[in-house]
DNA sequence: GTCTATATAACGATAGAC
DNA sequence: GTCTATCGTTATATAGAC
């Protein structure tokens, strides 16, 4: 045999990714998933007892791939130019291999709220309040504009994913093809650090 | 009786826009659509043939509603911070009530590629020339700092919609009810004329 | 145009042999 | 642990009476 045990488990978790990332939970095929693993459908239930059971571990693990980065980069104690640069690059150069990944996981969180919930839950993340205070002591200091750190959280993550949710939108209006969205997307990076930073900066009177 | 025909077809297609757009393609069940539209199953296939066909109307119309708008305010003749705050504004006078729509067209473009470039082609839209040109005077007269026009779209865009995709993950990471969302979007449509105009204004040295 | 009844296929899931 | 065969259900879609 080529395979032990674990191994299949692993190469059907594998194969199930692929899959709901590319259909949502709706729209996969447990059958697919078989034939995507190169296994019978029957292991599928026999290691994960139902489709449902398997998704939530799959979300479950994907959620867990896009957000402590955030977290992470927020509580870190680096200046604030530092900390957009810092999530800009990590994102991109983590999602340039799973250009997929937002759309999956924004989506799906719409439709099992509770998943992240229970995620934010167990792993003990909470709102960064670390960056929070930082937001708010620049802005006294008159460094940069007075802003809403919510907004500014949002804001950063938005510019970021958006263009891999609207992957096709782009595509489509700007006429571009696989190559063309790929440069896009690499001359994002750039451009969203001078973006972001000239956004908040202070406006001498 | 208290429908004619054209309202029995009208009935369907407002119910299969609301189950759609709650539930996806993948997710929504023609018998679903049926007893929202408290009509007979059959119904739905005499008027539209197929869950397929009926979809792509569905679909077809919602990009309707969302695109136009944008490309009207791109190509009118108004100054630049007049266009950024009417985008603002026509987007979230409308999304208000509408908050899942951007959802489910984006997602579903995604899915369905080709509905998209149809639309666009049967609406004779195309790049919003205009205002790159608008974008490019700007910046060579040292008004703004000069910046990628396409980038700068899609940044708005996203500005905008990102907070009605990742409604759960908002709600969810800041703790906020449906009252404290919907007060996140009403603050977030001062913020982002601000946040949007002084990432592009131009820098003394 | 509208209904009931049903065809037909696909899906998730399980039983049971090996 | 892995396979084949199959159950039970639900989905889209159609036939045919009214």
């Amino acid at each position: 045999m080529t395979n032990g045990q674990k191994e299949t488990e692993d190469q059907i978790f594998e194969a199930a990714t692929k899959v709901f990332q590319e259909k949502g939970y709706a729209g996969a095929r447990m059958q697919e998933i078989a034939d995507e693993a190169e296994i019978n459908k029957s292991m599928l239930h026999y290691y994960f007892r139902s489709k449902e059971k398997l998704f939530r571990q799959v979300l479950q693990k994907q959620i867990g791939k896009i957000f402590p980065t955030l977290f992470n980069v927020l509580s870190s104690e680096n200046p604030l130019d530092e900390k957009v640069r810092e999530m800009i690059e990590v994102y991109y150069s983590y999602l340039k291999d799973n250009p997929s990944l937002p759309q999956f996981v924004v989506m799906e969180m719409n439709n099992h709220p509770d998943e992240f919930r229970k995620f934010l839950q167990e792993e003990g993340i909470s709102p960064p309040q670390g960056f929070i205070k930082q937001i708010q002591v620049h802005a006294v200091k008159g460094e940069i504009t007075p802003i809403d750190p919510r907004q500014f959280i949002i804001s950063i993550v938005g510019l970021i994913l958006f263009p891999f949710l609207a992957q096709t939108m782009i595509k489509t209006v700007f006429n571009l093809d696989e190559a063309g969205y790929m440069q896009f997307l690499k001359e994002r990076k750039d451009f969203l650090a001078d973006f972001i930073l000239n956004a908040i900066k202070f406006e001498a009177p």
